[in-house]
DNA sequence: ATAAATCCGACAATAATTGTCGGTTTTATT
DNA sequence: AATAAAACCGACAATTATTGTCGGATTTAT
């Protein structure tokens, strides 16, 4: 049970928007990364996942760069991870996608696991980008 | 974030025990991997690992096997997680070992990594393996 | 026209997880 | 005493996931 690196770089580049936020205007992959001493392909991967997942907008070409698509208010803690951490689901019988575990029927743990999902969940939906860069949660 | 297989079957395991702890007496791998429908030999290094960490105890020889070291109100989840997850602080400025990350003078992230693993290990800590069986937390 | 950037997919390197195996030791039963 | 059933142990193989790199294509401000 851990977090990738992967999302903890973007949660960082997530970071490092939100606090220039009131300087307007695009920040480049490059900037980013050498401020968060990321490398810069991998960062550059990791952005364009959040940016498909619609909580960053991009701006091609010279002077390009990334920029939170809304206010930090608005961006939650889940939105980053499960854009980063992909199909995270705990356990198969929760993911909803055909496939049951022969197990299921007579299964204890199910409802565990279910329920420590929705703890989880529920603690990431809580947290905003705002909260983090004003340590306020 | 994901569970590893390894959890999930070590659960699996605490639970079967835990469902058959009235008749006393010992539970061998072989039995359990059957009823779990899961594979005997990698089981057995799941189960030794709950065993050193205290949860379960054995009984070696012939009519051997393994039964719950307490009552299943007295084991917690908490304790099934971290023998098998092993060392799993999400970031490693966390674990308190020697090695600090080069960023963590300027990090507003590491106070929401600390803030969630708290959050769910007081929820491991919350549930007993009874909980489980007896479907009530 | 140029340079700086995003965008994209393929691929390589590394690490972690999952699973297998052969043997040793212990112990209840016969 | 012999046997069989079990835990115990370490090495290793197979598979999968993560992390990281690269080369080029496209877009756009200057
Ligand atoms: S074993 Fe239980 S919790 Fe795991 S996938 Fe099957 S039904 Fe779900
Ligand atoms: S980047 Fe921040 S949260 Fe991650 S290890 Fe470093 S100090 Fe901790």
């Amino acid at each position: 049970m851990k977090i990738s690196t992967k999302t903890k770089y973007g949660l960082r580049a997530a970071i490092y928007l939100a606090e220039k936020g009131k300087e307007q205007g695009f920040h480049s992959i490059k900037q980013i990364a050498k401020s968060e001493n990321i490398s810069p392909d991998y960062l550059e991967k990791i952005i364009s996942k959040m940016e498909k997942a619609g909580m960053l907008k991009s701006q091609k070409g010279a002077k390009g760069g990334y920029s939170l698509a809304r206010p930090a208010k608005r961006i939650k803690l889940g939105e980053v991870v499960n854009a980063l951490e992909g199909d995270n689901y705990f356990v198969q019988c929760l993911s909803g996608k055909g496939k049951v575990c022969a197990q299921c029927k007579k299964c204890a743990a199910q409802n565990f696991w279910q329920k420590f999902q929705e703890k989880l969940d529920s603690f990431l939906d809580s947290v905003s980008l705002e909260d983090i860069i004003k340590n306020k949660f």
